[in-house]
DNA sequence: GAGATCACG
DNA sequence: ACGTACGTGATCTCG
């Protein structure tokens, strides 16, 4: 049998797991005080290799202390770093304690480190014709790649990784794998601390190597080299370069004691497994073992509600925990499955809703008196409403809390959130119910049943801690006030949804028909031959291959043709604009004109879309089935597609208001600066404001169309966690130029400069950040030791009490608007909320009311130090209220 | 099922 | 020096 052996860098592991489950570290503790957060990460990264792999050998190689050969020959090897944490030292016999369970073998060698054993492993079995996978967190092993041996670098979490391949290497780098130790002693390694040749790093490395091969090369030919600072640094730190080239090599022949022969892995002790994973508290793992008592689950107790037993309901006099089963995602059409209700183990289930109707049940769920504990509120009520019945006094939402204490939890499973929050006992839904086509409710009573009851005692059994943790939060005012009634008011815009004038969008669809086949044969007579202009990749092989156009820009698998690059490309042919064109109004006709027309309920010409009310990172929501959150409104030919959203009554409108810059004045207010507060204030335009200080103008007449756009960017910019390139990009200039504009607006407000850094520095003391309602948002990467990582946590902390910030602002809104509605008797209905602005359909007599009433509501919904300023529009059709 | 592309704030 | 804007969802192709 082919040999597929494991080899896997342990301390580099061990820390990425710690690191990537840093910000539970306090939900990782057993029962005697030990942190276990790095040991889980470790098993989930082992269980997914050892499932991608299917190794028949393995092997953990670990350093063997802090003094190796490399320290010998440079004292400083791996200085300046910071001290390694406590709670991760604890964890390392642990994690070899769990190696042994598994039947793993693991290998350490004074002197050497981790690489060095794997290096010589890997050369080992390489000779021997195995196949071998490398697992580490540190890309310098890359170096070891060959045709037989992959080296698996850990990209985000513990059991996401990134294959690299001899392949690989050159498409991403363009040069070999062993020149790779060539690039390390040019470039020297700051997390290693040994510096290689002053002002070079990857860029000018890479292009060096490709021209002279490798560092030796480099110097032969340093005679020719023309004068340069460059050359310069070269000669003078040749001696640097040749340290961190030795330095940067891993050893193929570490003195070890190990060979391949004595690797072979034939899976785990079970018994000790479930032992070791006792003594850590691993639920989950252990369930996973099929071992001991967690699995088959204990029965659980339930009485089938039939119509003789209604009675038994009375019982419930404060609390119940309720339960409504839809079998498909989307509840506004979903099939009813039956239904669980009750509290304290005593579980009432049946598969007929009708039951529902019985005054027992409907005038306990409507009872303002009895406190319901509910998974998805939302979807509660609006399943229930299709059923004619009302839903009131939740008091938890399962869904709700976990997604406020920690939004990473959001999954919309009921059993997979519990086991998350440490409750086993009750299964998933594919679990019990299948997945794909064999999805299928039970038609075991018992089975299905019993699923049912389990989920009302899951709900009951996290109620408390998990209510406590959100008071611990501070978090208890966000949920109680804005939550669980923006739940409500949702609920009911989703219901009311909005009337689509299908024969529009149809006449629409058939002249947007004819223009793309028209499109497409021009396209095909440029190109020569038919192909398929949806395809990415045929399309690449027609512009950068049979046309020989220039390539802008690539992607992970080819060409890229994505708008930017197709636009630069535009003046070189004319088939581009012509791809353009098809693209713009494919998009148009098949995601909005037939996705459309697909979502609108035949029974009342209306989309109910949903919104996800836990899913984003940052409290804003989103919609699906249709999304109406992204209909088109900058081009004309796509906006033409609100036509088709209309009034549901004759003689109405569409009425909508919207929040001008509520990010920026957000930010003016969360970074209290004194100079945009004061422009807010004034009412002044805050990007020819801002153009003014950043470009040092005098007059307001200085500020051109252009200059007011690049400053509209600037502050874009700023709201996203500003860098330099990124600004470049985006308007179309230098980086340096960019660099000077940020440098300017941080002058200019120092308010916001001081919040930035203020912000991040608290991200990285706490692990997360905080809108102004407290919703929180955990930054598990803003340590990370991948710069790319860190930076993305470090602009998602910018970002997000902002963006945050704005959607608490506009859920308070839409709370105090719908109640608004009802207290002044109109009959204008809330139908959409698109991040900024709410849409309404009202009778046209009721418009002038609206349009003090809505701006009124809005710029009123919280007090910032700056005013909130809202615009309204209204007409016919959605497009006509602009 | 992932990746590319493009629609929105 | 590193490689980048923040947050989403739908549709299409292709392995």
């Amino acid at each position: 049998m082919a040999k597929k052996l494991l080899l896997i860098d342990g301390n580099s592991v061990a820390f990425r797991a710690f690191f990537a489950l840093h910000n539970q570290l306090d939900r990782f503790v057993n029962a005697d005080g030990l942190h276990t957060n790095a040991i889980y990460g470790f098993n989930t990264m082992l269980d997914h290799m050892i499932k991608a792999v299917n190794p028949t050998d393995m092997l953990v190689a670990f350093d063997a202390g802090k003094t190796t050969f490399r320290t010998a020959m440079f004292d400083n090897y791996k200085g300046g770093r910071a001290k390694t944490p406590g709670e991760f030292s604890e964890q390392m016999p642990y994690i070899k304690q769990l190696l042994d369970a598994y039947g793993i073998q693991h290998y350490e060698l004074k002197d050497y480190e981790a690489d060095d054993i794997i290096g010589t492993l890997a050369g080992q079995a390489d000779a021997a014709g195995y196949t071998t996978t490398v697992v580490t967190g540190d890309r310098d092993l890359t170096q070891l790649t060959t045709d037989h041996t992959t080296i698996a670098v850990t990209v985000k979490g513990v059991s996401e990784v990134e294959r690299y391949t001899p392949a690989h290497v050159q498409e991403k780098l363009g040069i070999t794998p062993l020149q790779i130790i060539d690039m390390k002693g040019l470039t020297g390694d700051t997390s290693d601390n040994y510096p290689g040749v002053t002002k070079v790093g990857e860029k000018t490395a890479l292009k060096l190597l490709k021209q002279y091969g490798s560092i030796e090369g480099v110097y032969e030919n340093i005679d020719d080299m023309k004068k340069s600072k460059m050359k310069e640094h070269l000669i003078e730190d040749h001696d640097l370069a040749t340290r961190a080239k030795v330095l940067a090599t891993i050893k193929r022949d570490a003195p070890i004691t190990v060979g391949i022969a004595d690797l072979t892995y034939d899976g785990p002790d079970v018994e000790k497994l479930a032992e070791f994973y006792q003594t850590m508290d691993f639920q989950s793992f252990l369930k996973k073992l099929n071992v001991g008592p967690a699995e088959p689950a204990k029965p659980i107790d339930y009485t089938v509600l039939t119509k003789d037993n209604l009675g038994e309901l009375a019982q419930f006099t404060d609390h119940v925990e309720f339960y409504l089963e839809m079998p498909t995602p989307n509840y506004h059409t979903s099939a009813f499955a039956g239904f669980a209700i009750g509290h304290a183990d005593h579980w009432y289930v049946s598969r007929d809703v009708e039951l529902l109707l019985q005054p027992a049940v409907k005038d306990l769920l409507a009872s303002e008196t009895v406190q319901k504990n509910v998974f998805d509120m939302k979807r509660t009520i609006v399943g229930l409403h299709r059923l004619g019945l009302t839903l009131k006094s939740v008091d938890f939402d399962l869904l709700l809390v976990s997604y406020l204490l920690d939004t990473n939890d959001n999954s919309n499973d009921l059993g997979s959130l519990a086991e998350q929050h440490g409750y086993t006992d009750l299964p998933t839904d594919e679990t019990v119910y299948g997945k794909g086509v064999k999805r299928a409710i039970p038609d075991d009573d018992t089975v299905f049943f019993s699923h049912l009851a389990r989920k009302l005692a899951a709900i009951a059994a996290l109620k408390t801690e998990l209510l406590k943790k959100l008071d611990e939060n501070e978090q208890t005012p966000l949920y109680h006030d804005i939550e669980k009634p923006i739940a409500l008011v949702l609920a009911q815009m989703e219901m009311a949804g909005i009337t689509v004038d299908s024969s529009r969008l149809q006449a629409m669809g058939s002249q947007f028909k004819e223009r793309l086949s028209e499109i497409e044969q021009t396209i095909y007579q440029e190109a020569g031959h038919e192909f398929n202009i949806n395809s990415p990749k045929q399309l690449g092989v027609i512009l950068f291959e049979e046309m020989k156009l220039p390539v802008i820009k690539k992607t992970k698998t080819g060409y890229s043709t994505a708008v930017d690059v197709l636009e630069k490309l535009a003046p070189e042919a004319p088939i581009v604009a012509n791809i353009l064109q098809y693209r713009q109004i494919s998009k148009i006709q098949s995601t909005y004109v037939e996705g459309l027309l697909d979502a609108v309920h035949s029974t009342d010409q209306k989309v109910h879309t949903r919104y996800l009310q836990t899913l984003t990172q940052t409290g804003r929501l989103s919609s699906v089935d249709p999304n109406l959150q992204n209909i088109p409104v900058r081009l004309e030919e796509g906006r033409k597609i609100r036509q088709a959203f209309v009034p549901s009554h004759p003689d109405w409108q569409i009425f909508s208001s919207d929040y001008s810059q509520i990010e920026l004045r957000v930010l003016a207010h969360i970074t209290h600066d004194e100079n945009m507060q004061a422009a807010f204030k004034e009412g002044d335009d805050i990007h020819a404001a801002t153009a003014m200080r950043i470009f040092n103008l005098k007059s307001p007449a200085d500020v051109t169309p252009n200059i007011r756009r690049q400053a509209k960017a600037v502050n874009f910019g700023i709201v996203y966690g500003i860098s330099d390139y990124g600004l470049s990009q985006n308007i179309g200039i230098t980086r340096k130029q960019a660099k000077q504009f940020i440098d300017a607006y941080f002058t200019e407000y120092p308010g916001v400069k001081a919040y930035m850094d203020n912000i991040v520095k608290t991200a990285h003391e706490q692990g997360y950040v905080e809108t102004i309602a407290h919703r929180r948002r955990y930054l598990p990467d803003i340590n990370a030791r991948g710069f790319n990582q860190r930076s993305f946590a470090e602009r998602t902390a910018m970002n997000t009490p902002i963006q945050g910030s704005a959607a608490d602002i506009i859920k308070i809104a839409m709370i105090k608007m719908q109640a608004k509605l009802k207290e002044a008797g109109l009959q204008a209905t809330m139908l959409l909320q698109v991040h900024d602005e709410l849409i309404f359909e009202a009778p046209a007599s009721e418009i002038p009311t609206l349009e003090k009433l809505v701006p009124s509501v809005m710029d009123s919904a919280v007090k910032l130090d700056v005013p909130l300023k809202v615009e309204s529009h209204f007409g016919n059709t959605w497009y006509d209220a602009k």
